[in-house]
RNA sequence: CGGGGUGUAGCGUAGCCCGGUAUCGCGCCACAUUUGGGAUGUGGAGGUCGUAGGUUCGAAUCCUGCCACCCCGACCA
């Protein structure tokens, strides 16, 4: 491993590029736009699926598994989800390789497949085929369905974590019987998603509400939670579609009311990907290396001995068994970095780069005072602690960390939002601090084009907490009622 | 998919213009001395020069195709 990673000042994809594969997220596969998502990066993945899994059964939800690949047939039935998916899709189209003869192995065109197989981009099309056949009376319903699966958007542009070609995702897609109530589920999930980015993740969002341009191809509405990162630019980190009843009418997904009535299904949709992961990395990291939340770190505490000789060794080992006991009784995942090849201000380097919260190094000196030093990733500092009750002080320091992370992430997130009433100043702020833009717009699609080409600026979100005023579009001059946030965005 | 760039040991590189089987650093292995912020010395291993062709007595070097990655654009979670 060499030395150091560049700043974030120096260049801050080089930055995020660098951490990611130092600090042993991800790496490039074989497969173009595809990742390897390596064990430490995937225990964090683990981390996140395991409790945002326990939220959606929490509120009623159950897993399920549907497939890969979806018939083109049934993927071309809702008009405005083909068109807004159709340029990223891999398509199967033989299902047979053969010897041509002189060696070479080559696609059996005698194996055509009579109909396209489309690897799924999303799986509305898929479920909501099959949801027909669950569905006949209103006391089908609803239906509260989760899938964790992969899915395939052909990107032409990749980064790791924020867009690859395979990414990992969760999809719920649930069917009720009332259009109120399907948006009353998008809404809770939004909630859910917006309550896993500040309470896990420890990354303040914005909940809000798509522009029409923005919109999930087939939703009627789309609520998003967007975050902030720290060069300014923002990321949408998690979306939950109201599908209105798009996909019952385009599968015929009827059920019979109360009252004897043939009615068409509500529908909702929603999903967070591994790109939470870049989201992650992106919001709390600094130039020593990754910051994680100690939620989600899949190693909470290291600790790093300090020797000179077998004895002082065997001493410490000995104080590191009882740290180690004392933690894993109150679920604290600790590491002993016993390495014997490594010299301590290297390990502590590496782990500062791999981002674990809490390191303990305990040494000879140590010993004799029956103190042990802590040291926080998030800030830096240090302190010696008695070794009594240690463990009662790491889970607060642990709390305290994740709180300060989120904290530092708000305070910079609210030193970001700029109000401007002028299309001059907009563009002033846009390019020299960046971050959210809170400004009148007009409400039509035209000018929210505009904007985009002339400053590569998106509106982000309407916020759900928008307070109502009068003011007059930064654009065009005309009338609105509210502002919403622009941003250049990931 | 358009424009630009890069590909040489695990990583970062020199050599390429001007053709003769490859330089240096980090890392790796062994041993010794070390250990409170990325140790030092000695010895050693490791290469289809991205890949497939072509030119040539001879190609990392010249020519062509392909692949991958990086930056900028269009598109997108």
């Amino acid at each position: 491993m060499s030395k150091g990673i560049t700043s974030r000042k120096e260049d801050y994809s080089q930055w995020y590029n660098e951490l990611v594969s130092k600090a042993d997220l991800a790496e490039h596969s074989a497969v173009r736009g595809c990742m390897v998502i390596k064990p430490y990066g995937y225990a964090i993945w683990e981390k996140m699926q395991a409790a945002l899994d326990k939220k959606f059964k929490d509120t009623g939800h159950s897993n399920a598994y549907f497939p890969l690949f979806i018939p083109k047939s049934f993927f071309t039935k809702e008009a405005s989800h083909v068109e807004g998916f159709a340029k990223e899709c891999a398509v199967v189209t033989h299902y047979r390789l053969k010897d041509d003869g002189t060696g070479n192995i080559v696609v059996d065109e005698d194996a055509k497949l009579e109909e396209e197989l489309i690897v799924r981009p999303t799986s509305e099309t898929i479920i909501w085929n099959t949801y027909r056949g669950w569905i006949e009376s209103y006391r089908d319903l609803p239906i509260l369905v989760n899938q964790w699966a992969n899915v395939v958007r052909w990107e032409m542009r990749t980064r790791l974590f924020l867009r690859t070609a395979e990414f990992l995702w969760q999809e719920g897609h649930t069917a009720h019987a009332t259009a109120e109530e399907a948006i009353a589920e998008t809404e809770q999930m939004l909630d859910v998603y917006a309550d896993f980015a500040e309470n896990w993740m420890a990354v303040p969002v914005v909940k809000g509400k798509k522009t029409e341009t923005e919109r999930f191809a087939g939703a009627l509405d789309t609520y998003c939670i967007e975050a902030l990162m720290q060069d300014g630019k923002a990321l949408q980190a998690g979306t939950s579609h109201f599908l209105g009843q798009n996909f019952a009418k385009a599968f015929d997904v009827k059920f019979t009311s109360k009252e004897g009535k043939q009615e068409y299904v509500w529908a909702t949709s929603w999903g967070v990907s591994t790109r939470l992961m870049g989201a992650l990395i992106m919001a709390h990291s600094d130039d020593a290396g990754l910051v994680l939340p100690p939620k989600l770190a899949p190693i909470q505490v290291v600790i790093v001995p300090i020797y000179k000789t077998d004895e002082e060794r065997a001493e410490i080992v000995e104080l590191v068994d009882q740290v180690v006991a004392e933690c894993k009784q109150k679920d604290i995942t600790v590491k002993f970095d016993d390495r014997d090849s490594y010299r301590p201000g290297f390990k502590f380097a590496e782990w500062e780069l791999k981002g674990v919260p809490l390191r303990i190094t305990i040494g000879a000196r140590d010993l004799k005072n029956g103190l042990v030093e802590l040291a926080r990733r998030d800030n830096q500092s240090k302190e010696s602690v008695s070794k009594e009750g240690l463990s009662q002080r790491i889970e607060i320091l642990l709390d305290e960390i994740q709180h300060a992370i989120y904290e530092k992430a708000l305070k910079f997130r609210t030193d970001n939002i700029t109000l401007v009433n002028s299309y001059d100043e907009f563009k002033e702020v846009l390019e020299g601090k960046g971050g959210f833009i809170s400004a009148h717009w007009d409400g039509t699609a035209e000018t929210e084009k505009r904007i985009k080409e002339e400053t590569k600026a998106t509106i982000r979100c309407i916020p759900l907490d928008n307070k109502l005023e009068e003011g007059q579009c930064i654009l065009t001059g005309k009338p609105s009622t509210q502002r919403v946030l622009f941003a250049r965005a990931y």
